[in-house]
DNA sequence: ATGAAAGCGCTAACAG
DNA sequence: CTGTTAGCGCTTTCAT
């Protein structure tokens, strides 16, 4: 790469003319300049970023820490912080913790040596398991701004970036109770994250009379809804993880259940799964891409003003009802 | 962020002593690097990273720059790049194409400028239809080195890390055939790409008498693939890409098809959706993560020699084949 | 209109 | 064993 070191030399100008010449400096002498630029684009000059950040103390880096890439959903939320991030000049480094406190304990010490201007971070399940949050809240010690995403918990204070998940999940249930389904299921294999919780206070608060299955594994799950789909008539289901949603509408499938005329299956979910689902899975969209967008939009905000109070953006959902 | 400097100021010592006690030099006595050691603690100090890497010359970050995230294969790449260069105290920032040239190039612009220490790439579809390879090649002046994943060109002297599609192609075709399959369908939504065409003349390497189906999108596929299976008796799918499997299954299924004791479909792929679809596509495997592991490997083992003769790893595809 | 010098935070060669 | 100094590449203040 080459510097202003090498062009000034060049040149026989010094580094100041240079550097100034190269941001239109008033300082400076058309001849001057016009000569400067050209040198620099003969060589494709590009001010070395390190050496800028190291002068403005700042990055111009968005530090992201990821549960789960595999998850449509995460994904989805990450083009969003990226394209966000870009609009805005930032650039964007990724942690994935795998839903493991001690990754995401990397990750932050990974961000924590002035690499990144602020992180985005949506806790691990263990962390949400274990409800500690000490690594994290040491961010403020830290001086670190952060904004959760998707997940949360009380014990952080900070801005963060959600979805109305109890009132998407009551909402929801009311709907299929208004469409005359009685007998409704509440499927999850998501029992201990945050806004699993909320989902389900959400539906049952929508009503009492619901039948909950809820595991920690997809074998579990599936072999307890074949068992309740023989023994009692259901009508309706309401998956509160994408996965959940397609077990149960593939286990409804071999037993010949007609979906969604005998059986409405509603899922939560941002997924490709859902979408090539056969057939498509009726779903609460969670514009995944938004919140992305929020949470870049959240900490930039943080970024120019770190005395204001913290800020709560909800990002609504949308029930996606397909007939086929 | 607390300093040196300030450690060195309250401690009354200068800043290379504190520096070097920090790293355990032999040239600072015992009682020194205790205090220093303490203090450093007390203030939970962390060199400043951006300081080290101008100093260094070096940022201990590899670029990414990819052309789809919602496509799992890439997204497990990227899993494997994430784990490879942690695992390597190197950082990952990703920038994402879309597929489309510009988006391709304003990454490889944002990383040009000493970000990177090299960049990891996988060319875009419409780079890869307009067979320009400019603004890749061009880094090889600016002497940022780069390894190319999965799609590559004749075009491009570089590093790579690919599959072997043309012999996967072909194995699974001969299979097919040793299975007593005679009718065979080849399906892709994948034209545009190196890979496709590969693997679509790996498959024709093994037999003549193929029905190809290529298209550029989802619904033309359905059409025609309906239409064929209406009018002509097919008992084998080979998918160059996930869509097409899923998308051939699922209407296969929807005349009645048993799958796969009438037909069998094996397709391409590294996929949530195949796997969660139903019955389970057989697949061609195509080990995402090794391709992400060994392109960083390659990159860290290019940055350590400049001089060397470019390496191509070809990572093998594993058939598996669900019999559920 | 141009240049010299300081300083961001760090490391390391050199001096004492 | 500790300190001084230089320099990574850049921007900016302050001379000239």
């Amino acid at each position: 790469m080459v510097t202003l070191k090498q062009l000034s030399k060049e040149l026989g100008v010094s580094i100041s003319t240079v550097s100034k010449a190269l941001s239109d400096s008033f300082e400076i002498s058309e001849r001057t300049k016009k000569k400067v630029l050209a040198l620099a684009r003969k060589y494709n000059y590009r001010p070395n970023n390190v050496a800028v950040n190291l002068r403005a103390k700042s990055t111009k880096t968005i530090g992201v820490i990821i549960p789960n890439i595999f998850n449509h959903f995460y994904t989805k939320i990450l083009s969003g912080i990226e394209q966000e991030a870009k609009r805005n000049n930032y650039k964007v480094i990724v942690s994935i913790s795998n839903e493991t406190v001690s990754s995401e304990k990397e990750g932050i010490s990974f961000f924590s040596n002035g690499s990144v201007d602020g992180i985005l971070l949506a806790p691990s399940e263990e962390t949400e398991k274990l409800g500690n949050y000490k690594h994290i809240s040491a961010l403020h010690q830290k001086e670190i701004p952060f904004v959760l995403f998707d997940r949360y918990s009380e014990k952080l204070n900070s801005d963060k970036v959600i979805i109305n998940d109890f009132d998407s999940a009551k909402k929801t249930v009311k709907y299929l109770i208004n469409k005359g389904r009685e007998e409704i299921v509440v499927v999850s294999l998501i029992k201990h994250l945050s806004v699993g919780e909320l989902r389900k206070k959400g539906a049952f608060d929508a009503s009492k009379k619901i039948t909950l299955l809820e595991f920690e594994k997809e074998e579990e799950l599936e072999e307890a809804f074949l068992k309740l789909i023989k023994r009692k008539r259901i009508d309706a289901v309401l998956a509160l993880d994408e996965l959940s949603g397609i077990i149960t509408l593939n286990i409804a499938r071999t037993v010949a259940f007609r979906i969604p005329e005998e059986l409405t299956i509603i899922s939560f979910s941002q997924g490709v799964l859902s979408e090539y689902s056969y057939p498509k899975l009726s779903t609460i969209n969670q514009h995944a891409k938004e919140i992305g967008e929020n949470s870049v939009q959240l900490l930039l905000t943080r970024l120019k003003n770190k005395e204001a109070s913290y800020k709560t953006r909800i990002i609504k959902t949308a029930l996606e009802i397909h007939q086929t």
